[in-house]
DNA sequence: GGGGTCGCGTGACCTAGATCACTTTCAAAA
DNA sequence: TTTTGAAAGTGATCTAGGTCACGCGACCCC
């Protein structure tokens, strides 16, 4: 399935979009690759563009100021993702995102997805209920954070994804679940 | 100002709708008053209606395993306020809402926002939009959880809403930033 | 094919915050 | 006026997880 499908099919599951509308809407996107490792967004940059990912994976992350990584998301096909404060406030990045696959992805500009979401209001409500999933998912990771210790919020990952065990390292897996390595190491290393 | 201008005040500031819009929009709202302690929604629940705070605080709470509460939410005037879970997934309510003082609120039923969203594009834009300060604000707040001490969680929260500091016990802040009071306490009295 | 560096395990020690137990204060109910 | 109970302070002790230091295999990649 090309990346047009992907999309095509990811959106009609919460909006019903007729195949010139979808047209439209997917000719204000715009199709990149990046390579493993590549840098999308730096913390300081000015963020324009939402990703939806159509394969490899991504990671958003911040840097704190004892040089510490916290993993804000993974991104695999069919999730959106960008530095969405800087991205709405319009203001400088303070979050980073890059490559720990080789990745394909579907870039949207701001003002693009603005612009439609006014002219379309099939577009709007599934912006609507796309920003919900995400405030949903955040929520729900802030509960566990606060009422799960780490081995439950490590086992809870990999049940939710279990695609990550294998794609990505343990030590970036460890900076999701806001521990040290070798605390995560020690859970099935005693 | 009554209730009706407070919201229609709220709503101006992210959506255009006119008058007659407006009026059959809060057409759908019922006005609740409720006293300091009662509680709108328990664990078990099912929940189909938000909440619009008029005045007043109410909080949203999860209890673990443990009997912990942990506080997701305090909701002041203009705020709103449910078990969205719940709400959105039409699942029983894990979350509890009560209110911490008097409270007046203009509850809407899960229905009647889809029905005037898909009625109203002004509508469903404006919803787009609180569901999507909703996100970055719980985001923010997952950040601050992993990145900062709770001193620097606890003067964060002070800052930016100060009224809490009068209105709320500490046993609760303490409950909403995720330790014990003990701590919180010791945080100015070491 | 030998020097990096990346991922991962592991031992020894450290610390923020939890827990438990007791006390004080103060306001509201009776 | 007395009683009660919630809010808050505080000392003593415990623990999950952090930090630092080191070892070891597996890849890259000149």
């Amino acid at each position: 399935m090309d990346a047009k499908e992907i999309l095509k099919t990811h959106i009609a599951k919460t909006a019903l979009l007729t195949d010139e509308q979808f047209d439209y809407f997917f000719s204000h996107f715009k199709r990149q690759s990046f390579h493993k490792g590549q840098v999308i967004i730096s913390k300081g940059d000015m963020v324009d563009h939402e990703y939806f990912v159509v394969s490899g994976c991504l990671k958003s992350f911040f840097i704190n100021d004892e040089q510490k990584m916290f993993i804000l998301q993974f991104a695999m096909s069919t999730w959106w993702t960008t530095d969405f404060n800087a991205l709405y406030n319009q203001t400088k990045a303070t979050i980073n995102l890059d490559c720990i696959t080789d990745a394909e992805v579907l870039s949207l500009s701001n003002a693009d997805r603005e612009k439609v979401c006014k002219e379309l209001h099939n577009v709007e409500h599934f912006f609507r209920w796309r920003t919900n999933r995400g405030f949903l998912a955040t929520q729900k990771r802030l509960l566990s954070v606060m009422n799960n210790n780490v081995k439950e919020r490590y086992e809870e990952l990999l049940k939710q994804y279990p695609e990550l065990y294998n794609i990505v390292p343990k030590n970036l897996i460890a900076a999701y679940l806001g521990v040290s390595r070798e605390t995560l190491s020690r859970l099935y290393h005693p």
